[in-house]
DNA sequence: CGGGTGTCTGCAAACGTTTGCAGAGATTAC
DNA sequence: GTAATCTCTGCAAACGTTTGCAGACACCCG
């Protein structure tokens, strides 16, 4: 009922010819072999029949199946859609399809996500759930698997990446705060394994002292994941051991929302009492109560740059390695003001 | 220096049969046709040697590739994640991979995605950005591509879908409103060529009356888009012809936040001058100022019912058409209060 | 003991491309 | 006019599977 759709051969034997003349015709690289006059009469013919190149037969044979792998560890993360958005959105331009897996954050699961991805012949891979240090990235390397990190990285500098000026962020917040008359912030980190996590922790010590702000290590937890459950729990660590501080300063917008939690628990109020800030500026921040401060990144741009860089490595495997680093600014909401006078 | 992957001839040789034998243990159907012994054996062997089957050749052979489109309007609405982070889970679980598409709501750009996933050779596609004449999903059918419509779904009754009563929850909330002693409700609606944007508008009409309440059509305005901006224009053209409504419903989280926009614009207060109430009850509502009162469904469970139904058609084309519908709650939050007292 | 039945495995073709190689003409150079 | 070169197209193998068909062998029954 429904007519096959044409193969090569078809269309080889209405144009009179051979099907590796038609592949040849189809295929830029090798298009000027075959005569103009030739070339012209077999795309129309493939034209009028409607030949879509078989991507499987094709990539069976040139071992490129022009799909790369996009692997998060949790999409519900509204950081992420604007990102794979971006990515897929560059990708398909060139004419590559999308491949998402959702590792949940699970090691695990991880490897079985790469397992499939390998099976499945991706010509690249994009990964925003990088740790720090990560066997799966390690195993891409040695595989020779073009890959590109994103938002997160690792220690090692082999490998291409796009992520943000996590120290610039830090810093712009922190004299943010200070500049609103600050002088005792608190600090929610993310997890130590990731590359952000681990930055920004660095940078807000150091940052601090820099800027001759106290730097008291009981108002400083880093937080286990990047929940707002972890943020709420963190914030109740600081508040066991210390009262005197007039704001805190989160690694993510997630813990941000946690202090939110744990500032509300406890009777207080942000910002009268506490300013807090975030860090992605993901959708919606505005619209919170209060509307958090914090470091807008352009999600969407980290996504398209990460698509971009992985097509240059899978077309020029061999070239140098890039990272880039894109800059955040502050955003300055209803989440931060000068502190209560005392 | 990577060593190829083994295929099936080298796990045959190495075992001493021939690859047809090998490729019968493998493929659990086949697996019964070979003896226990040889059969234990190849396992054996094919484990050592790390074999993975190769999708694209057997894909190549056999017509099935294990994968499945998912194609959303905008994977940036926080409806979707969830939702596709379901789908996703469950198809994984099941040996298919998603190849995700995002469509930014554009028809031309939905035929482009269809025509790719057509020669990508999809098993399946689940479709959450349907119209209610719908020409993609048309074509769906007339091809006999297995498909299930999520979230939104066509007038036609000819193809699965998993969606959510939308009636229940428009009855819902207007009875939450009712309860709460509002008598005049404005209603800002959705697209009507989508069938929630359709099914919405009629019911709340059709519930008004039955409840007894007013139905100004003057108060009535249905959005272009499921967008905020979308949603503060409907509101600033309601509240051009009447000023006397105390709460206005609406359909969809994102043309309620454009209300608490375009309430604030004028000077009012949320909820004390005007109830809101919403729909989806997407991640982070509840915390938004004021949170959402809004109808709770499980968007997770929507993928994953969609999955399910997606591989039960791919398994069994043949079998009757499913529908599903799921149930939603009310959620009531801060952004619905009694009518203040004149 | 012979024919029939049943169980297991191998053979080979097919899926739809791509590409190294070779051959056929045409063109150029001498 | 012939040899060398160049341009273009066809041939056939290969990529890694799956599966209808048939052959080999063992077994059972009369």
């Amino acid at each position: 009922m429904v007519p096959p759709p044409a193969n090569i051969k078809d269309v080889a034997s209405r144009a009179g010819v051979h099907p590796s003349t038609v592949s040849r015709v189809l295929n830029p690289a090798t298009r000027s072999m075959v005569s103009d006059h030739l070339a012209r009469k077999i795309m129309r013919v493939a034209e009028e029949l409607g030949y879509r190149r078989n991507p499987l037969a094709a990539g069976l044979r040139t071992q490129r199946t022009h799909t790369v792998g996009i692997v998060l560890p949790d999409i519900t993360n509204p950081v992420f859609p604007p990102m794979v958005r971006g990515a897929e959105h560059t990708l398909g331009a060139e004419g590559y399809t999308a491949i998402l897996a959702d590792s949940g954050g699970r090691r695990r699961s991880e490897r079985t996500i790469l397992e499939d991805m390998k099976t499945r012949r991706v010509d690249g891979l994009i990964i925003a759930a990088a740790r720090r240090k990560d066997p799966i990235v390690d195993e891409c390397v040695e595989l020779a698997i073009p890959l590109v990190l994103v938002n997160r990285t690792v220690d090692k500098h082999n490998v291409a990446a796009v992520i943000n000026d996590d120290e610039l962020g830090i810093e712009l917040a922190l004299e943010h705060l200070q500049a609103l008359g600050h002088h005792r912030v608190a600090y929610v980190g993310g997890p130590q394994s990731t590359s952000t996590g681990y930055v920004r922790y660095r940078t807000f010590i150091r940052s601090s002292k820099r800027l001759g702000l106290n730097v008291d290590r009981q108002m400083v937890v880093n937080a286990r994941d990047y929940t707002e459950s972890a943020g709420q729990r963190a914030f109740k660590r600081i508040l066991e051991r210390k009262k005197d501080f007039t704001a805190v300063l989160t690694a993510n917008d997630l813990l941000a929302l946690g202090c939110y939690d744990g500032i509300r628990a406890c009777g207080l109020k942000c910002p009268d009492d506490i300013s807090v800030t975030g860090f992605n500026d993901m959708p919606f921040v505005d619209r919170f109560d209060p509307p958090l401060t914090t470091l807008h990144i352009p999600l969407d741009d980290l996504g398209v740059q990460a698509a971009q860089l992985l097509l240059e490595r899978i077309r020029q495997p061999d070239a140098p390695v890039k990272q880039l680093r894109l800059e955040p600014r502050i955003v300055v909401r209803g989440s931060t003001a000068p502190p209560a006078s005392e």
